[in-house]
DNA sequence: CTTGTAAATGCAAATCACTCGCATTTGTCA
DNA sequence: TGACAAATGCGAGTGATTTGCATTTACAAG
């Protein structure tokens, strides 16, 4: 059994959840999409692999998978949400308004001004989300 | 006739819109509204003001006053879209988790600096839109 | 001030992205 | 190895937003 399998199930074992087929298929799916897939493209995806999984699974997944921290759910506009495994850095997306790739900014700047500032105003961040849509200069 | 109507007809015009009461209404109840409503609440106050409107004009006019600039929809998580007229200066928002209240955040550092970042990466920002989840200290 | 006409609206039905109910399957743990 | 709650698949259900179409309305032209 690869050591990455081990780690995966090991995760979600420690979010106390029970390691099924389809959540190992999902969150290793995850790690290793260099984009930000959709529940569709997961779905297709996970069927393409080997196992059968309904969209709801999918669903309840990622809803699963997101509260245990393990991955992220990216809002956006008029269309649906797409999903990413939980960044070791914090980071924000840009969406190329043309091609609709994702790209990730890193941003720790940004993000301790952010934080004094949310804290000067008396709250704590729980979780915060940038969308940059931009367009490739030329 | 007041003139802030003239303005916002004129705004319309502007944009090359026919100027309607429903128009005008949606238009004005968001240059003054001081929270976030959504579609449904948008309703609840335009007839409330006085027309007949429709939830399905409130969505059409909503959509075409953004594309016209005037106005600016937040896509939250797991809630309805919400409004604002569109800001003078570009700022941020943080949602209160507990109240759900909609919190205004200036950050003209932050938004330089996001600029920077983005065009190093050789992009033109179109829009931006952060989202802060936070809780109140106490 | 009427009128012609395309644009805007209201209503109800449709769509889209999710979510849920329930019968069935499957991890886990004793 | 069994017992049982948790997880899944399927299909029906929801909530937010959109769309088709008949009717009304803004506004340019006369």
């Amino acid at each position: 059994m690869p050591a990455e399998t081990t780690d995966l199930a090991q995760a979600l074992r420690d979010a106390g959840l029970r390691v099924t087929h389809q959540r190992l298929s999902l969150l290793s799916l995850l790690m290793d999409a260099s984009d930000h897939p959709n529940a569709d493209e997961l779905l297709a995806r996970a069927r393409a692999e080997d196992d059968s999984v309904s969209l709801a699974t999918v669903y309840r997944t990622l809803a699963i998978l997101e509260e245990a921290g393990l991955i992220r759910k990216l809002t956006l506009e008029n269309e649906p949400a797409r999903f990413e495994s939980m960044p070791l850095a914090e980071h924000d997306h840009l969406v190329d308004i043309d091609s609709g790739e994702v790209v990730e900014i890193a941003s720790e700047e940004i993000n301790r001004i952010r934080k004094d500032l949310v804290e000067g105003l008396g709250y704590e961040i729980v979780s915060h989300t940038t969308l940059i849509r931009a367009r490739k200069l030329r």
